[in-house]
DNA sequence: ACCGGAGCCTGTTAGC
DNA sequence: TGCTAACAGGCTCCGG
């Protein structure tokens, strides 16, 4: 499941090769996808002859800014997403749900088994960014903003950090790893977390947040690099998906619960 | 403010 | 072995 790593890592491998190249056709097999416009019809005309001028990530949006200034591109993978650039002649993959044609004999296909995947296409684009909260890996997030992004919040912490609209970018994978680096039992609730351990979560954000973009995501689920390759997240997680196995750190073994409907994992004993 | 549930989806897996 | 049902979950919308 992309989030904020493993979206860094899809757009820093396409940066290369999209930034310059021009779109030449649009193909979609599932308009459903398309949020804005309302109508492929629409989305082609305004992309076709554009030319994308950067790529880069808010949260888990994929930001492609074409030229001229007018257009913006914003791609969301959700849960099964892959955005790649594969030359036109290879066969494309029963998954491609969308396909931007380049003019250099490439594509920009949109792969999405599960159809999760949304696309936009806005002349701004704070009209679907601007709800999102700070990014938790720039200089701005401090550990005082965190205090009192989550202050006077009684909700319970795991899905407080799932709430993009909080802090932006963290998804299951990253919150139960927070918590577990913080000792933070998941089921906490906010309002109950001392000065110290808010300060903890805060560490524990941005310290599994670069873990997962050093070493290129987590290929858990269906996650893989533009280029098909694996991440190397997965080996590095501490109780993700790790129930019933021993905590490295005190043994005991690792447990699941359901908290707003997401699978949780945490340790029993060393979280408090 | 917060919570729970439905909906969007399909490949994998658990259970009979 | 072969089938069905449950499950996975980011995000939005709705009702309470």
């Amino acid at each position: 499941m992309p989030e904020l790593p493993e979206v860094e890592t899809v757009v820093r491998a396409l940066r290369d090769p999209l930034v310059g190249r021009t779109f030449s056709e649009f193909e979609s097999y599932w308009p459903n996808q398309i949020v804005v416009p309302d109508d492929v019809e629409q989305l082609r005309a305004r992309i076709t002859g554009r030319t994308v001028t950067a790529i880069s990530r808010r949260a888990k949006y994929i930001v492609m800014t074409l030229d001229g200034g007018e257009e913006t591109l914003i791609v969301h993978l959700k849960m099964t997403g892959h955005l790649a650039v594969v030359p036109t002649s290879k066969p494309v993959h029963k998954h491609v749900r969308n396909l931007f044609r380049l003019t250099d004999g490439d594509d920009l296909r949109f792969r999405d088994m599960r159809k999760f995947g949304r696309i936009y296409l806005v002349t701004d684009p704070d009209e679907i960014l601007a709800k999102l909260g700070p990014e938790p890996l720039e200089d701005p997030f401090t550990a005082e903003v965190f205090r009192q992004r989550i202050a006077g919040r009684t909700r319970i912490i795991k899905p407080l950090l799932l709430d993009q609209t909080i802090v932006a970018g963290i998804g299951n994978i990253y919150a139960d790893e927070s918590l577990f680096f913080a000792k933070i039992r998941p089921d906490r609730h906010a309002d109950t977390l001392t000065k110290a351990e808010t300060d903890l979560l805060w560490a524990g954000i941005r310290s599994s947040l670069q873990n997962g973009i050093d070493r290129e995501g987590a290929s858990i689920d269906t996650y893989v690099k533009p280029d098909g390759t694996k991440g190397d997240m997965q080996n590095a997680v501490s109780v993700f998906r790790r129930t019933g196995n021993p905590c490295y750190d005190c043994g005991t073994p690792i447990e699941r619960i359901v908290l707003a409907q997401r699978s949780t994992h945490f340790c029993p004993i060393c979280q408090k």
